[in-house]
DNA sequence: TTAGTTGCAAATATTTTGCAACCGC
DNA sequence: GCGGTTGCAAAATATTTGCAACTAA
């Protein structure tokens, strides 16, 4: 039916900019480094951003990476969840199907589960306790069962909380 | 059956302090004050534990609360989650049956929900993805629906994130 | 030109740690 | 008395903010 829509994720990213100045943001290298390094890098906190930017360009400040993330968040292009207890971690928002996470205590490792495995339970919430959960914020703590696969091995992701 | 078992929490809570020492922790007024101060808050930050502590008695230190709630979680006495971004909260383990939360971006509000809502969902999670959900670990955020009640209003709870 | 942005440094906020004095057992 | 604890101060982290210089539009 679209004319055009060969990738949707195109569509979107070729979109951003726009979005952006109809905001009465600016578009600005440093914003464009940020969300370049925060969609490569998948899942990172602001630190990591920090440093993924600075390893590509001359470095950019931490602050901007805050203030950016900021923005970012505000224009929907990211979103942050919690892997671990400390720091936010952030993610493209288009970036493949909508999913929530499931996070080892064990063995640190990050599950990814796609949200129709929620459907149900988020549907019962929303007619049992009128609250429309926001299943791709969910980070669910737990542990494997019966036992770990690899304890302290796969994603180098945090492991606390 | 059991012979004496009126309160369960009663007996429960007469029996921490020898679960401490045997495990070689010590019995002390600040651990005393600091579990009453958890317990009687329901759902507190350190730093807010610390204000309660500090109101009853002698102020004691902020990094003593740090210290002893780690150790009140270690022998499972309490037990933290993350009602908001920062600043994780604290609660009694024996305060009344297993639940988990919803917290509203829009209001702020927390509503507890007992565990059984989440039973089917949890369940799923162990058979489809190997994974043993800490349900009560689990704060779900989203925003009432249709409307929030009271904007604003209720819990005096943090409503970041 | 104008107002949104950035870099920088200082301020905040949180949590942790070293260590000597202290006190529960 | 021994060894776990605490208070205190300083350190380590994490995030925010004031402000002058800068620059996208």
């Amino acid at each position: 039916m679209t004319p055009m829509a060969a990738e949707d994720s195109e569509r979107i990213e070729g979109d951003w900019r726009e979005r952006l100045r109809a905001q009465g943001y600016r578009l600005t290298p440093q914003r464009e480094l940020i969300l370049a390094a925060v969609e490569r890098l998948e899942h990172a906190t602001p630190d990591e951003i920090f440093a993924e930017v600075s390893a590509q360009s001359t470095a950019i400040n931490i602050s901007t990476v805050y203030r950016t993330l900021e923005v970012l968040e505000e224009l929907g292009l990211v979103r942050h969840l919690h892997l671990s207890d400390r720091a936010p971690t952030y993610h493209s928002v288009h970036g493949g199907p909508a999913h929530f996470h499931l996070s080892c205590r064990n063995c640190g490792q990050v599950i990814s589960v796609g949200e129709e495995r929620a459907a149900e339970f988020v549907g019962r919430l929303r007619a049992e306790a009128g609250f429309e959960a926001d299943v791709a914020h969910l980070t669910i703590f737990g542990v494997h069962v019966p036992h770990c696969p690899q304890p302290g091995s796969e994603e180098p992701h945090g492991h606390d909380d």
